[in-house]
DNA sequence: GGGCGACACTTGCAAAATGCAAGTGCAACG
DNA sequence: CGTTGCACTTGCATTTTGCAAGTGTCGCCC
């Protein structure tokens, strides 16, 4: 398998990337996500778990019933191709 | 919509970018891709077709049935954000 | 000129991913 | 002790993906 495939084995999922995305300007709570990306509950709990899982982001947990989602170092490795295709997508207008 | 979501639109699908940058080191026949990639035959149909329609890639015919698919300028300008996606994808070994 | 193989697909259908809407659990607040 | 806000889960419809087999066209060979 290629790079590029293993790459995006981890964050070629619908959404992924745009949750990433949007945790490079810091730690965001589930709500937030939510709200701000209009990804439907369901596929951002998947994708949360999903990426937890393969060390993109980690859970902080805030006060009592509530917790943030933040990038680890690998996630905010993400921060150059992310902004590559953003610019390619900004390219297109 | 964000930079990034309007570039996810167009090689988001599953198998866009990985037929994009087999792309990248030049035109290619459709069994070729089909061989090399391991995508299923009418995948590759339909995201050929919706990357020619994005201007991302363009047929060109060859000798009586073939042809070969190029990138337009507009695909080649993938590299950077493929490059960067392919290296952090490479960091997880 | 009829059969054969290569090439570039299309078609039919099953399996998996995605999306929508409603429901669950839990802690604080009043 | 009922209500509210948050972080999800669940059930089911829709869409996407994948597998396998079939179609059409052209050139080649006998």
């Amino acid at each position: 398998m290629s790079d590029l495939a293993a790459a995006l084995d981890v964050v070629g999922a619908r959404w992924a990337l745009l949750v990433v995305e949007r945790l490079l300007d810091g730690p965001q709570r589930y709500g937030d996500l939510q709200r701000d990306l209009g990804v439907p509950t369901n596929m951002l709990a998947t994708r949360l778990r999903e990426l937890e899982a393969a060390g993109v982001l980690t859970r902080l947990p805030l006060r009592h019933n509530t917790r943030a989602y933040a990038l680890t170092d690998r996630g905010l490795a993400l921060r150059e191709a992310i902004v590559a295709l953003a610019r390619w997508g900004a390219e297109q207008a």
